[in-house]
DNA sequence: TTCTTTCTTGACTAAAAGAGTCGGGAATTA
DNA sequence: TAATTCCCGACTCTTTTAGTCAAGAAAGAA
């Protein structure tokens, strides 16, 4: 698996608010059980998710969270690169020669840590959530 | 970072030995230093690597792993999948619908593991002991 | 206003995976 | 037989991930 499950969690809600575009907002719990995701841990991560831009809540009566954009502009990279944050240092992607390296050991491996990383984003930069939908009904059917 | 610190240390074990194939059997704790790997730890590692069939080990004086195979003909994917053993039916690989499913709710993911998937073992399988060999050359001068 | 709904926040606990250790036993060769 | 080195299973420690809880704040309905 490539993805821990909070991030799969993150990416299903996501296609979960794009599957209602334009049925006004989604509530946590709606979505908690469409998707089957504990509700609380889902107030989590959408609460993150908020700050990515892709998604605005509103509360009281008739709140819930929105999708703002299109899910055919919204990658599958777009939303990972939020959830992962800056690239942690020590994963050694940028630093090629042992003395630049903060990590110091683990820069025989750069090359190939650079080419597995390129690989994996190149898909998940060409996958949408409107990808995702559709693979959804598929599945559902 | 793609692989655990133990599948990284497995790796780098046995680039140790292909540097030092012809010198005859490596003893542990020469590996654990020339790589800064725990000994106690790389003795479970090297055990387990033993059963891939790419490594051998002798006891006694004299004792020690040597790798059989030429490093050219070993890629990190064939180490990787030895280490990572039968892929865990958790990891929805191979059904695309839903009525197959184990897990049911991540089909929806299924095709996108599969590029992934496909995609980073692409590299894993380009990839030999030899090249990281010279990599870590690289790094050194 | 006041009540209900729904998001918000931060701290908290629980579970799982990963990393690393230990002691003693078994082969090998000097 | 004594030194060396791998062998093995059980064990602990740490970190990461998963998931929960309680109290509070906005928004709208009554």
């Amino acid at each position: 698996m490539f993805l821990t499950q909070r991030n799969q969690y993150a990416l299903r809600a996501i296609v979960e608010l794009a599957k209602r575009v334009g049925s006004g907002p989604v509530k946590v719990s709606e979505i908690a059980v469409a998707q089957a995701i504990p509700r609380r841990f889902l107030e989590v991560i959408l609460g993150q998710l908020k700050g990515s831009g892709l998604v605005t809540a509103k509360r009281g009566y008739h709140g819930g969270y929105v999708l703002v954009r299109d899910p055919e502009e919204i990658t599958v990279g777009n939303v990972i690169r939020f959830l992962q944050g800056e690239p942690d240092h020590k994963d050694c992607q940028n630093c090629v020669f042992k003395l630049q390296c903060p990590t110091d050991r683990d820069c025989a491996f750069a090359s190939l840590w650079n080419r597995v990383n390129e690989a994996v984003f190149a898909i998940f930069d060409e996958t949408t959530i409107q990808d995702l939908v559709e693979d959804e009904k598929m599945v559902e059917s």
